[in-house]
DNA sequence: TGTATAATATTTGTATACAAAGTGTGTGAA
DNA sequence: TTCACACACTTTGTATACAAATATTATACA
């Protein structure tokens, strides 16, 4: 890829932003961070100029940069409008994708089975993210892709408890996850938009459940129910 | 507004771009720009860094800085995406609008107004720019209004001919959007997302007829015709 | 002890100097 | 004349120094 220290700078910030190594409110120190990618501060300003525009960094006068905050308004406005940019990607994607576009997904696909196989949850999150990215890079329309790159800097960020199977039933919704992936690289290179469409509401049902269960976790065990029994019992 | 000179060259590039003052895909010299301004190259950097990621400059290494080019593909898929885009920030508009906003709104309407009336086809335009950006901020979704912003960077491009009226009829259609504006002011205000889609929607086809006529603008006269006429007459 | 204010330290913003890459031009050989 | 290469010139990229603003600490006073 780019072999220059500014744009690894640019990529390394942005995937430790998507996965949450550095938290969503936080500060970003110029100082530390440009001796920490060995460039000095001027470029790594441009840097942080450019991911403000991105969406991934918010900038204020004279204070510093602040990592784009994920509060829960936010979730509210994601799932509404979640289904409608991914479904009209998807539609896209399958009409105006080149073949050199579809080996390419394969071969983030590939690296993403790779990457769940070695339990690298946090490579995952970031594969995964790549790979809807390259759907919409195929989808050729600049608009829906700006707003896409939004939308997954914050899915990617709450997703992240996805990748890292607690249970059972965890490890089959990675798997589930993984075969819809294949479905939709099918879908998209015979271009089938209405069956893409479908796969990808589809994969983002599941993609869903899992983010709601992550908002409104389990209640904790209701240890008051037996403490009662217990005082029946005495 | 913003005091600092900084914002102030932001503000005024991002104008000029859009006013196509700068020619889609016309370079950009910092050393010139950063005289212009009264600034140094330093934060000029910055702020191309920043309109790179909204979609107004591509930058690219060791060459100058490019304004965003408009293609005829581009064209196409901007048709294509417009309605859509359009629609579900006016459903949200009306959804999530505050009185402030609305305030906003009609003070931005009464501008344009006045701005027509004075035949300042420049202004004209960029205060539709900010009247549809004000509509997008009212949707209060980060995502859309992605997409919206980039959507306007070149609907605001494309229309630069829609504010100079050429004939009786160019004035009707400017008059028309006046009224379609005020109707969807009142629409959001009402909190009526069905109508302000649908007046949104009209609003678009007239945009629309006025975009297609500017890229398949009439035919030259048919001087051919006449020339066969006098053929036969001799 | 708590608060207000002054002094200090830290951090961000900008200008400038210099390095590196790209662009253009002129000269010489085929 | 045409192509190739070297040299000069222009423009972009980066580091550093310093100015301006903010954050922190210390001190005085109630």
């Amino acid at each position: 890829m780019s072999k220059n220290k500014k744009s690894v700078c640019a990529e390394d910030l942005r995937n430790r932003i998507l996965s949450q190594d550095i938290a969503p409110g936080s500060d970003l120190d110029e100082a530390s961070l440009s001796e920490e990618y060995g460039i000095s501060r001027t470029p790594l300003r441009e840097v942080l100029h450019r991911l403000a525009g991105d969406g991934y960094v918010r900038l204020e006068e004279n204070r510093s940069a602040k990592v784009a905050s994920m509060d829960v308004s936010a979730l509210r406005v994601f799932f509404q409008t979640a289904p409608l940019i991914y479904s009209s990607i998807a539609r896209q994607a399958a009409e105006n994708r080149t073949s050199a576009q579809i080996a390419e997904l394969k071969q983030i696909q590939r690296q993403f089975v790779q990457a769940i196989k070695g339990d690298h949850a946090e490579q995952v999150a970031l594969l995964n993210h790549a790979f809807h990215q390259q759907i919409g890079e195929m989808a050729q329309n600049p608009y829906l892709m700006a707003a896409l790159k939004r939308m997954l800097i914050d899915h990617t960020r709450f997703s992240q408890t996805f990748f890292r199977p607690q249970s059972e039933a965890d490890a089959d919704r990675i798997a589930k996850a993984i075969a819809q992936h294949d479905a939709m690289i099918s879908a998209i290179e015979a271009q089938e938009p209405a069956l893409a469409i479908d796969l990808t509401l589809q994969h983002w049902d599941l993609s869903r459940d899992q983010l709601e269960k992550y908002v409104r976790p389990d209640p904790l065990p209701l240890d008051v129910i037996s403490m009662k029994d217990r005082r029946n019992a005495v």
